[in-house]
DNA sequence: CCACGATAGTTTATCCTTCAACTATGCGCC
DNA sequence: GGCGCATAGTTGAAGGATAAACTATCGTGG
């Protein structure tokens, strides 16, 4: 089995490392704002769609969630007013998310406070070289996790008892 | 307020895109094994100690998580056999983690499927360039992320009603 | 030597996520 | 046109994470 090199082991590391800090820093400065990490990109998403709606199952793509945390997240959401649950014209199965007039406030008034944790824990952190470097890399882990059949093979797991 | 660029907003995007995938890919691929993620970075780092012992809190930093959910998820490797918790002899207050023998055969069994799974979602789709590019920024985030006194003020929350 | 605050870890309740099962609609096809 | 399979989304139960309160030990200063 090939092992990791010497240098590629300590990118690895450095990549476990510093996502768990940032995320915890992002988590922590939205906290402040009654919303976690995760609330805030789905707002956030909507917010940025045409006239604030979205099908459930694009948004799921879109934030790289399951359906079914989609759903429960929506939920929640809805409950504080933030967003309204419509259905979808053209797809009798389909489900529409809406932001409300006080979602679309809640979004804005949160993204000061984001925008600044991100310039404070990442952007300002690297050089403009860096950080374009940075995101090229990671659209083509992207990239490469969207090309991928995923699973080898679906639900099977290569039964490792040895 | 300083809002992102273009360019920044593309490299934050494909931070949070990416690193979902990522996590998502990763724990998928260890679940054949019947750990997650986190669970195997506590084994990991355990199985790389001096004796398989590290302190409670010593782990909680390498792996960067609270204290609290350490605790939890110890308590949940040490009933499958695999981790045991120890008295620490120079401070009346602390305990040891310590990998047991099945710990160590374990981790080392999910080892392999593991770095398979960093390679074909990680290293293997980046040049050697771009990956150590990758490793040098998040390092420098991680420097920052260590620096800083965190939030600014600690329990306080910036009181954002404008 | 003891009172104080800090540090180490655990606990409990609550919330969030996950997973599997389920409903319902759409789509292709013979 | 109805059978079968795929897709869209929801549900509920079970397990993991978070936060706050709690116990116990340590270290320092008076």
């Amino acid at each position: 089995m090939r092992w990791l090199s010497e240098e590629e082991q300590r990118s690895w590391r450095a990549y476990l490392r510093a996502t768990r800090q940032l995320d915890a820093a992002l988590d922590r400065d939205l906290q402040c704002s009654g919303v976690s990490l995760s609330e805030y990109e789905l707002l956030s998403m909507l917010s940025e769609a045409e006239g604030g709606r979205l099908r459930m199952s694009a948004l799921a793509d879109l934030i790289v969630q399951s359906r079914s945390r989609v759903t429960h997240t929506a939920a929640r959401l809805e409950r504080r007013g933030w967003v309204r649950r419509t259905p979808a014209p053209d797809d009798g199965r389909g489900v529409v998310l809406e932001l409300t007039p006080e979602g679309r406030a809640a979004v804005e008034s949160f993204a000061t406070v984001h925008v600044e944790s991100v310039r404070r824990h990442l952007v300002d952190v690297l050089s403009g070289e860096q950080l374009a470097g940075l995101g090229a890399a990671l659209q083509a882990v992207s990239r490469a996790y969207e090309a991928d059949p995923d699973t080898p093979d679906p639900t099977e797991c290569p039964t490792m008892e040895a």
